[in-house]
DNA sequence: ACGGAGAGTTACAACGTTGCAGAAATACAC
DNA sequence: GTGTATTTCTGCAACGTTGTAACTCTCCGT
């Protein structure tokens, strides 16, 4: 059923490396041999084994992205522009789901990288640069926060920045109790202490007085816990008159929690998240929030990969800190 | 800086064969043999290649899912469960974005099908019997509607029922001039046309006549065309006190345009959607829907793969119809 | 006619693994 | 103590492909 050169060879009556150049292109085939080979392919539905070309030539064609967790609109959103951007190179892209834990992390880079795939795309929560030295050369591109020392390619963007200027967009709105969701405390959460810092920072740079009770942790970053986050910071009695949240899916968990609580939105609580998925654009209110550019992350993140399966295999670990902007919308206009 | 089972073999001192059946767990190896050689593993930080071993043995390891488009939640939600049922059974899943046209459908199933995957699950929206011909015995278990006469397994919802009975709900709490988003013309477009047939004999068995200036189209099932076609019934002036989307993105966008428009849902018009995403439980309102068990769905689709790659590799195609309930929130409550 | 260049084709070995058959060592039965 | 299982270990071949090197054949210039 299935066939193999040497049956396409037979068939057409050639040496099994004859057809093993016309599957690759070689120049130097004659016109008719070329056709005969040809036609036996298409007759006998000749597919190479991918196992055996990837077993003899060391490379496999599939690239893995690692992200936490799949129906996270932001990952999602992400894995669609890389398994565009690595169509261009003629790539397959195995998406993996590492649930975060530090456990999948690991797996995700030894386990999987084992010789399947060459090259992985990883968005880490929980990796030590010990995970990342057990790759032992598997070409890495990081997304996010830095991973300590880490010896791989690493795209990020300035989420201090970022978080500074969401939050002086708040304050220019006039609002001076602005509360935070997303703190986290564990060592996965290195983008909730930058983008606490980046609050802390803007409050500073206005004279506000931080305040902790204004603070909010949220043990994840799901709608619901940020519905939760919110709700607690209501019923504690602080009144905030503007809530910046770490992410746009726990922004929307509390648009939730301020509609139940029966307060409009901007005009009595206005509403900030981060990473501008399609969901802000249609809630109600449309969401104000921090935009990455996630085609460009993705397409840079290939291309980083692509270079160190390349020319670049040697040179040196680059950073590359992307641009954002701020997506202004109903929820904290200007 | 990789090694293979020969470098671990000269380490520990033993045959390569021997190191190959520590690896695998055969039973007949001396304690202190296995120690030896599970030392040299260790201390060479030893990984199969899986290319070699996949050529050996003619499996892989990996399944794929191909899927319209990643970054629609239903999907997401539903690779998420397909990724841990996988997980059960130790293989990995290759998700694959297929954009929902044909020619890309076709290359997911017979390109990268080549002897890449042990098996498929593929949710296709364009694909024909001939394309799954194509796989010459790749098994495949389809997601969604039926591929007229397809010889592969399939898992489905009752969608007419499904629709007859969601509108059923709409006409239970009074209304009668009930709008249905979503409805297409193109052969893609099965989900849709099982849907409107659910719509319509739902209308049917309350004795409302059916009204054609009330069914808008949608050339895709995502936020803006739901809003667009919203906005578009709007503006015909059919005034419609319901209105049944086909998805749940459709219904979210047209919960955006319900609110543009100053209107009050569920009060002035109800809204439902199909699919239950996560989304939906949160949205203001939240939104009623059609709750298929997409947790079951996933699950089915690998244990009927497990089985075609096992004991049941020749039994005939099975077809199975999976529950569904609806999930009745705040945009068209009991 | 002869040498040389290149086009066209081929045989062979290797990639790293595992199934098979069997050798060597050990245990068991009488 | 001999014969028979059983355990433990090994060498060889094969999975399907491609790189290397070599071979044959044609064509050209002299």
């Amino acid at each position: 059923m299935r066939h193999r050169l040497k049956d396409v060879a037979e068939r057409a009556g050639v040496s099994v490396k004859t057809v093993s150049n016309v599957v690759n292109g070689y120049q130097h085939v004659r016109a008719d041999t070329r056709a005969r080979v040809e036609e036996a392919i298409a007759a006998l539905n000749y597919r190479p084994n991918l196992s055996a070309r990837n077993l003899r030539k060391g490379r496999t064609g599939v690239i893995a992205l690692a992200v936490p967790e799949l129906d996270i609109p932001y990952f999602a959103e992400l894995a669609r522009h890389v398994v565009t951007a690595a169509a261009d190179h003629d790539w397959t892209v195995l998406i993996h789901q590492t649930g975060g834990g530090s456990e999948q992390e690991r797996k995700a880079a030894s386990g999987i990288g084992d010789h399947m795939i060459d090259g992985l795309i990883l968005s880490p929560l929980a990796l030590t640069s010990d995970d990342l030295a057990a790759l032992h050369g598997l070409p890495v591109v990081l997304l996010g926060e830095r991973v300590d020392n880490g010896p791989a390619d690493h795209i990020m963007i300035d989420n201090v920045a970022a978080a500074r200027e969401i939050t002086a967009h708040l304050i220019g709105l006039g609002r001076r109790r602005i509360a935070a969701i997303g703190s986290q405390r564990t060592p996965e959460g290195a983008s909730a202490r930058l983008r606490l810092a980046g609050y802390t920072a803007a409050l500073a740079g206005a004279g506000i007085a931080y305040d902790d009770r204004l603070v909010a942790p949220a043990p994840a970053w799901h709608r619901a816990d940020g519905a939760a986050a919110m709700r607690h910071l209501l019923a504690t009695g602080v009144r905030p008159d503007a809530v910046f949240c770490f992410n746009d899916t726990l922004a929307l968990g509390a648009l939730r929690a301020l509609h139940e609580a029966g307060l409009r939105v901007p005009e009595d609580v206005a509403v900030a998240g981060f990473d501008d998925i399609e969901d802000g654009r249609f809630s109600i209110p449309t969401l104000t929030t921090v935009a990455p550019d996630k085609e460009r992350i993705a397409r840079l993140a290939v291309e980083l990969l692509a270079g160190r399966l390349g020319p670049d295999r040697d040179s040196p670990p680059r950073e590359l800190v992307t641009p954002h902007h701020l997506a202004l919308r109903e929820s904290a206009p200007l």
